[in-house]
DNA sequence: AAACTATAGTATCGGATCAATACCATATTG
DNA sequence: CAATATGGTATTGATCCGATACTATAGTTT
C-alpha cells in the first residue's frame, strides 16, 4: 500500500505550495506556471535556455509555453535573442527584473517559514529520499532527467580542472557545470 | 541551500504527476482538479464529505469547488445528499462509477511504474520523508492536518475495542478511524 | 539548385481552471 | 424576532492548456 501514500503526500504537498505561491505571486500579476517557467530559466544552462526546452522541461504543449513566455516577456521579466548560429532558435534570458521576482517567490514563504522546523540532518534525508524518487520516475518511464552538467556522463573533467561537454565539444566553466541540461545524460 | 533543492523536487514530481495525471484522465474527460475532489472524498470520513471540507483540503476557494462538485456530479461520480439535521450542509458520496475511476487513475500509470523500481525498504524512507515534511509545514504554519482517525487527539478507543470520537461523541467503526478528518488534531 | 522533410516557434480558438463578488437558505445568537 | 454567521450556488472575467494551423529556417535527397 505504499506507493497509494506516498502519491497521496506528493499530491498533498503539491497543492500546499501550488496554492501559497499563487498568493506569493499575486503582487506581481503572474501564475504559477509562469513563475514555474521563470524559475526553469534562471537555472538551466545555454543548451537549454529556448522555449522548446522549456516545454519538455514542463511538460506542456510548445504552444502553451509559447504564450506563458510571450507573457514574461511583456512584463520585462525575461528577453529573447536569436540564436547566432541556427536563426530558428530563440535565447530566454532573465532580466533583472525577473531574478528580483524569483529571490522573493522561490522558495515561497509556506516553504520557508516550514523548513526552520526542520534540523540539517531531516532536511538532507528528505532531499535524499525526493532525489531517489524523482529519478527512480524518471528512469522507469525513459523521461529526460535535466539533470546539472557535473552528474552528466557526457561531462569530462580535465586535468588543469576545467571541463568539456563531450556532446557539444565546447568548455564549461564551472559556474555552468552547476546548471541543469535537457540533454543530461544520467549514469548507469 | 538544502530548502531550495527540496523546494525543486517537489516542483518537479508535482508536474511529472499532473501531467501524466491529464493524459490518463482525458479519456474519462475529467481535469486533474477534478480527480483529486473525486479522490479526497473516497478517503475521507462522514464529518469531512461535504463541500467546505474538500474547500479546506484543496486550498481553494468554495465558489471554484463548488463548481467542480457540479462537473463530478454532472458525470454522475459522486452524488450530493442534504444533511438531515443542518440542512444547509451537503453530503457528497463517491458512486460506483466514481470508485471505478479512481481505481484506474490512482495512483497514475507512470507512478505506478516507476515504484516497481524501489525496493520495500526504500518505500519506506520515502514515505517517512515525505510524512514529516508534510507535517512540519503544516505545523509551521498553523494549517489543518486532515489525518486519519486512528492518529487524532480525539479518538478514544475503548476496551472491547471500539471507538469514540470525543468531539462528536460519536462512536466509529475500525474502517472509519482509518479515514482522514478535518477535524483531526494532531499529537503534539 | 530545387524539392522535400524536419525542427523551432508563433497565432488562434475553444474548453476548463480559478478567484472575486454577489446572492440565497439555514443556523445561531442577542 | 432581528442580526449575524455559515454552507453552498451562480456569474463574470482573466488565465491556462491543448489542438490545429501556420511561418521561417535548417538539413537532406535527387
Amino acid at each position: 500500500m505504499h506507493p497509494h501514500k506516498i502519491y497521496d503526500y506528493i499530491e498533498r504537498l503539491s497543492n500546499l505550495l501550488r496554492n501559497d505561491s499563487r498568493r506569493g505571486i499575486a503582487e506581481f500579476g503572474l501564475q504559477p506556471i509562469q513563475l514555474e517557467a521563470l524559475h526553469y530559466l534562471s537555472i538551466c544552462n545555454r543548451y537549454s535556455d529556448t522555449p522548446m526546452a522549456a516545454t519538455e522541461y514542463l511538460g506542456q504543449t510548445k504552444g502553451t509555453v509559447s504564450q506563458t513566455l510571450k507573457v514574461l516577456e511583456k512584463k520585462g521579466l525575461l528577453s529573447k535573442h536569436v540564436d547566432s548560429h541556427d536563426k530558428r532558435v530563440t535565447h530566454l534570458k532573465v532580466t533583472a527584473a525577473g531574478q528580483s521576482v524569483l529571490q522573493a517567490s522561490i522558495p515561497s514563504p509556506l516553504f520557508v517559514q516550514g523548513c526552520t522546523g526542520l534540523n540539517a540532518v531531516a532536511q538532507r534525508e528528505i532531499e535524499d529520499a525526493l532525489e531517489k524518487l524523482l529519478s527512480t520516475l524518471q528512469h522507469s518511464n525513459n523521461m529526460k532527467t535535466f539533470g546539472v552538467c557535473s552528474s552528466c556522463g557526457y561531462n569530462q573533467q580535465n586535468q588543469d580542472g576545467s571541463y568539456l561537454c563531450q556532446l557539444t565539444q565546447e568548455p564549461l566553466t564551472s559556474v555552468e557545470v552547476q546548471l541543469i541540461c535537457r540533454e543530461h545524460l544520467a549514469a548507469a
